[in-house]
DNA sequence: ATTAGATATTGTTTCATTTACATTATGTCG
DNA sequence: CGACATAATGTAAATGAAACAATATCTAAT
């Protein structure tokens, strides 16, 4: 089921840089480190990503980044990447991911960037390190404002603003990785559908995922395999055909069977 | 085959520790940011990892950690990962790829382990966010010393000796991460190989790194089924029983086979 | 030359998983 | 009650994974 290339170099390709650093270029100095997270949400047809709004001067465009933050002193990367992403929308109970690290110096080359940053962390910024996390909610989800109170978008991953730094590829790049997560722990899709869900909706966000359509029969079949979708008596109302049965997702159970899965 | 856990945490189990956080320890600061290599090859049975040795004053035992250097201000991460191998082993063709950021403020708790690095770098350290990559060679490949000149060692990953900061919990998580990349990369295995193997090599590697016995039988007919690996007319010589034949790896086929796998 | 010893090589069956594919069921609405 | 909209469901074929043992080829010892 899935297809999906990792990233990796083989030193020749870089040993000529290498080579060609100067000494006085071998300095140490001081990058800021940060994280960012993507939280990506589902609607009906489409992976989006919750972007931030960011107030560029001089410009009345809308301007938008992803949710993040330098890490402070007395927190780890995990930490901040929480906070993060409470700051930005109030939610606390989310499934958040380490992915990559982006280290690039070239992520400052943009001037309006830094000048940016500059302006808003009152810093002198030379370089970022930052932690992409890949973080799930389900769309829509009302969001309480955290302190941050920045106005909110979804946009969809396929259809992005203009963003800085290197902000498009960790989408890109959270795209990806998300496929791999939900291979090795499938109850995470379970984060972007309400209580009592449909079939239709749990294949919608698989097909939404994966990018590609998945057949309803074989899809029932593999869903009644899963012991933790378990049959409701409810049924849809309101829709003029057929109602559709409403399915709930047992989170004791597919602990249980995951963690045995996981152990042997 | 895989058999795998990914990290992921719920905000919500951090969550009180980011309302504790007093305001006055939201302070910016500048961590330093290093990588750290974890150079993995097999011997005959085990999995090792390549330690360097670290001069410890007033110690006479000896002591060793994960190849590893803090970011120059003009290399990007992947850089800075070639430039350590290389400079520890002299290797210049080496598949690495990075898996993880360690940042927690608890890796310079050990005032031993700070004390060291600030002797070794001259600096005051107070917090190193390292980014991790993973790299395979051939077991006992001919390490021309770099420009360290460490001395170097091969630890069988089950059998570490005592490592500074969290590098123990670093090579384990390099442990999980080898497999996860032999499964959607399988022409890595290869590195560990030299350039004619036999069938029994070719599963030993397998067995090493999954960590579990392969049925022999059904490894031969997988290898046949790789069209990448291909027959050579040599032998074995040398040995006291029916000499087993060599095969090598046919690198241009496997990147034709595997783009095409991947585009798909 | 024959045999014992060592490891290499190879095929079949079973089982589980994946894929492809079309009809019947149940509700609303006019 | 007929048109229509979507829900629910089973079967057969193909593919992939796992279990399992006998024969082949070489060396060395007699």
């Amino acid at each position: 089921m899935s297809c999906v290339v990792f990233n990796f170099i083989f030193a020749e390709n870089l040993y000529c840089n290498i080579m060609e650093t100067q000494k006085n270029e071998r300095e140490i100095f001081y990058p800021h480190v940060s994280v960012d997270c993507v939280l990506l949400g589902t609607n009906e047809d489409k992976l989006c990503v919750l972007l931030v709004e960011r107030q560029v001067a001089g410009s009345n465009e809308k301007h938008y980044k992803l949710p993040g933050s330098l890490i402070y002193e007395s927190e780890d990367l995990d930490m901040a990447a929480c906070r993060v992403l409470n700051e930005a929308t109030g939610l606390k109970q989310v499934a958040l991911k380490q992915f990559r690290a982006f280290g690039s110096p070239a992520r400052t080359k943009n001037k309006e960037d830094v000048q940016w940053l500059e302006n808003a962390s009152k810093m002198k910024i030379t370089r970022i390190v930052t932690v992409a996390y890949l973080a799930l909610c389900k769309f829509g989800k009302k969001m309480t404002m955290g302190e941050m109170s920045d106005t909110l978008i979804w946009a969809p991953v396929n259809e992005l603003p203009h963003l800085p730094f290197d902000h498009k590829e960790i989408v890109e790049a959270a795209g990806e990785e998300i496929r791999r997560w939900v291979d090795v722990e499938p109850g995470i899709v379970f984060d972007y559908l309400p209580p009592k869900f449909t079939a239709y909706q749990l294949r919608r966000i698989f097909e939404i995922i994966y990018n590609k359509p998945i057949d309803v029969r074989n899809f029932h079949k593999k869903m009644m395999g899963m012991e933790y979708v378990v049959q409701t008596d409810e049924v849809e109302t309101g829709v003029n055909h057929r109602a559709a049965r409403y399915y709930r997702f047992d989170k004791v159970k597919y602990n249980k069977l995951h963690s045995k899965f996981n152990k042997v």
